[in-house]
DNA sequence: GCTGAAAGACTCGAGCG
DNA sequence: CGCTCGAGTCTTTCAGC
C-alpha cells in the first residue's frame, strides 16, 4: 500500500497494528508481535516508523461525555457579517469547552461546528449567550442529533 | 465533582490521570504515579474505577487521514422520502468506510453525516454513486470543510 | 484506597544478516 | 534496512493493611 508522504509503504503487518491499537491504544506489543510472528522489538520499530510518517498522529483515552452529563450533541452552522474577522471569532470560539469541532467551510455558513451540552437548556443558553454575542457572529441555524449511529475513524 | 452514573466521584488525581491519557494514551502510568505523588498500583487501580464506571470508554491510536491520501472533509444533510426505513439507510451508510459519523437530526434533514473524502471527485462520487443510490434517499445537502481550526474531546 | 513485590511487557541500544 | 537479543524501566496483579 503506498502513501502521499513521502510516499511509505504499509504491509500487512503494519495494518495489524494499527488495526490492533486504532481499537485498542493499550493492547500489549507483545501480543501482537505473537500474532504476527515477529519480535516486540520489531512491532515497535514499525511503530516509530508509522509515528514518523505522521501516518499515526497520536493515542488518546476515550472519554464517556455522557458520564459527565453532557448527552445533547448539535451542529451550529454561524453566519458572520461581512466585516467579521474570522480568526477572532474561531479564537472565541476555542474559550468555549463545549465547542469540539469549528469548521471553515463552503456553503451558506461561514463557519461550522460540533458542540457538546448538557441538555437543550445549557445549548440554548451557550447559542445566545456564548456564539451569538460574539463579534461578528450574525446569527446561527442549529441541527441537533437525537442520536449518533456512526463514530469511526477512516478504514486503514 | 459529582457525576451522573451511579454518582462517581472523581478527585485531582483521577482529573491527572484523564488529563495526561486523553492526551497520550500510552502516557507511562509511573510517571503519572511521580507526578501525584502514589504508586503505579494505585494509578492503575484508579484507572480501572474509571474504566468501570464508563467515564473511559476505551483508547485508540489516532490515524491521520491526509497521509492515507483523504484531504476533503465534508457534512451532507440527508432528505428522505416518507416511506423511507431510516434504518436501512443507516445500514446501507454504515457500509461506506468514508462515512465517519451519522446522526439523526432535528431540522430539515433527516440524518447527517461526517464523511472524508480524498478529492471533490472522490466526494462527488460518493454522493452520486453510494449515497443518493440509497433506497430512500431523496436528495442531499453538502457543506465541504476547507480547514479543521477546532478537534477536541469535552473538558474534564 | 493505598503499598510492595513479582511476573510479564515495554522500550531502547547494540549488533546481525 | 529490518530484524533479534538483552538490559533497564514500566505495567499489571495480588496479598496485605
Amino acid at each position: 500500500m503506498k502513501l502521499n508522504q513521502k510516499t511509505i509503504t504499509i504491509d500487512g503487518i503494519d495494518k495489524k497494528i494499527l488495526r490492533a491499537l486504532t481499537t485498542d491504544a493499550r493492547t500489549p506489543i507483545l501480543e501482537i508481535a505473537r500474532n504476527v510472528g515477529i519480535s516486540g522489538a520489531a512491532i515497535h520499530q514499525r511503530l516509530r516508523k508509522l509515528e514518523k510518517s505522521k501516518l499515526i498522529s497520536g493515542s488518546q483515552f476515550i472519554i464517556n461525555p455522557k458520564v459527565l452529563g453532557y448527552s445533547t450533541m448539535a451542529f451550529v452552522g454561524i453566519y458572520l457579517d461581512k466585516a467579521a474577522n474570522t480568526d477572532d471569532v474561531i479564537r472565541a470560539l476555542k474559550k468555549l469547552p463545549e465547542v469540539l469541532e469549528c469548521h471553515y467551510t463552503t456553503g451558506v455558513y461561514s463557519v461550522f461546528i460540533k458542540l457538546l451540552s448538557k441538555d437543550n437548556v445549557h445549548l440554548m443558553h451557550l447559542l445566545s449567550h456564548n456564539i451569538q454575542t460574539i463579534s461578528g457572529v450574525l446569527r446561527t441555524e442549529s441541527l441537533i442529533s437525537l442520536e449518533q449511529q456512526i463514530n469511526r475513524q477512516i478504514k486503514i
